[in-house]
DNA sequence: GATGAATGAGCGTTCATTCAT
DNA sequence: AATGAATGAACGCTCATTCAT
């Protein structure tokens, strides 16, 4: 049996349904789309997502939690480095930007249904999510701790500034409000961790 | 009649509904509450609801365009003003912290409901809330001329810097993730401005 | 407007929907029918009876405990007079046999879908049906104290002797099993009470 | 190959399956438990029981129709012998206390699941468990031609009687109205037919 | 024999909306 | 203006059954 021919093993499955869900929800949005739309994308019967699934709520958990401690290990790599704050700040933007080059439809997803949604999934995963700030918290916290960032600005404040920023131009993305491609990217890479950082590093006379 | 047994005016009853659906809405959700929670809410009969208003949409898009267009007027006075781009940052970030210190529940459903959904309403609504994004870089792009910012930070992503900032610190006091008193309010009032500002201001050489 | 064509009232449409009820569940069973069954034969939507009910469950529920209450009050009622017990469970024997004749489809509903589907409703409204047996097996003590019905036989065990043997007579006549009309009514209140009674009763000798 | 590790038989299986099915048919009722709780129950795979039976359906009418028939042959082996018919009763009564004494578990599902489930699998074995009400009745009819039993009361009628007290108080017992324990068997194998039948037998005068 | 992945019919329920009064 | 009875589209989910391996 070649390749090509070859059937579908369950962990196949699984992905298919998964990846059909990443698909149907970033096209149409969590709630506008029905449990038969992401079985017909991933070209199985409905009954299926439920075999794999104990409900269509739990497709978008597990997508949302695999992508999220991806993300979570990340931001931990990151801080383990030895390198300066700003430094490490730049390279979780550059993760999280290089998510959304590689799977745009995932991340807005994630952003859309999850982290944005705080009147439903963002309040389920809220202790998920809380935990990314915390992780950049303590990277700021460090940073004023040795001088290099200046204390006025609380860390979980400024881990707020940080990841709102990453956020909303993510969304700009998404929605179109901002122009997305590869040198956009690149460019937000580079602006958008220094910009920030500027605003959070010592050194600089108030205005 | 007495204005205190006084019946109330029309004026009055859409009002009633109105200021309900805030709270109801700030408190469930507006997909997790009925027409028939907010007329409840409201002390009246649900059929009313639908005297005043075509559909349960309707509320919330009364609520957020009311509102949202008393936050353009705002940004649109604090350009007028002769002052440096940074005092007019300061003082849109201070309008809409005002705006969340006087009025949470509005402010929680504007932003929960309508801003960060961005596939429900925040679509729907998506031209009105890019109209606040593109005032904002217009004063950005205008101290860019004068030279006070510099111009390496595209004016339209420095927008949803400043914006992106804001929105997520009025999130983190929403659901508690950021301490929300009086006195959190004016220190954000003050920094946010000043550090996304810092950021994006000529003058200080990159670290 | 006439009696005729009057429209009905909301108590006659509750009503309705209830009368539907009994006819489609007397029919095709509670499990095999659907709501829609219902309000279809109640020529109403079936959104109607959600409106009146919170679930096809409560529909039953009332059927079977406005019913049985009755039932409860006939035993109280003919334990209340000053009659041999002999003749007080002649009476219950009437009361039920009665109940059947004038409305079979309702006591076929409430026997075959609540008193013996043990495993379902009857499991729910246990406590509601063991008050019948507890009132029975006081006719019965009482008996036993004054004498006219021997001790041997547990009051307890006793009242449901006499339950068993009603219920298992009009489960004959519900499902064609003995033969059903009016003297056989009658023979049945004049036969089994005795037959019982003559069982229960003290003065004979034990073969 | 010992007997301890020896590898299951077919009729080994087939007959795990039936006594899983009884254990959880008897546990949670036969709708509210699925193949798969069966199969789990019996340590195979669920598809195996459609290796065996053609439906979950056929699995409860198996279990009912193999009990069922040994205690017609019980009823028709009592009639055979040369005693009374009140003797005959007293076997027949004994047989099923016994029957409940030595399997609970599968005579509160022949019960509760068939014998009482008069709108789906009573429906469905109505012509045997008749077969039940006959005997009985040709026993009863028998007696009356010999001068036994009085011939008021109708053999069928009589049968019913006899029939629903026995199932009624193991109804009882299986739910725990009735207390039950081997010292209350004993009295209800001597007391049940005594009662019933001194209701049907002649010589004693009508109260 | 044995497994469990795959299917889809079927149903209860919610709730926005309409409209007669 | 005000009410709430009435409607029905829409959807998630369960689970018996089939069948390829």
């Amino acid at each position: 049996m070649s390749a090509i021919d070859a059937k579908p093993s369950t962990r196949d499955r699984r992905e298919a349904i998964l990846q059909a869900a990443v698909r149907v929800f970033a096209r149409r949005g969590f709630h506008a789309c029905r449990v038969s739309d992401i079985a017909e994308e991933a070209g199985v019967g409905y009954g299926l997502v439920y075999h794999y699934f104990t409900s269509k709520d739990e497709v978008l958990d597990t997508l949302f939690l695999e992508r999220w401690n991806v993300m979570l290990d990340a931001i931990r790599a990151a801080d383990r480095e030895e390198i300066p704050a700003r430094e490490k700040l730049a390279a979780i933007a550059t993760f999280i930007i290089d998510s959304y080059r590689h799977a745009p439809e995932l991340m807005k997803v994630i952003i859309v249904e999850v982290t944005r949604a705080a009147n439903s999934f963002g309040q389920r995963h809220i202790e998920r999510i809380r935990e990314a700030y915390t992780l950049i918290a303590q990277i700021v916290a460090r940073a004023q701790s040795d001088g290099s960032f200046r204390a006025e600005i609380d860390a979980e404040l400024a881990a707020m500034v940080f990841y709102g920023v990453i956020e909303q131009v993510l969304t700009g993305w998404i929605f179109g409000v901002l122009p997305a491609d590869e040198a956009e990217f690149e460019r937000a890479k580079r602006l958008v961790p220094e910009a920030v950082c500027r605003g959070l590093e010592a050194g600089q006379p108030e205005a």
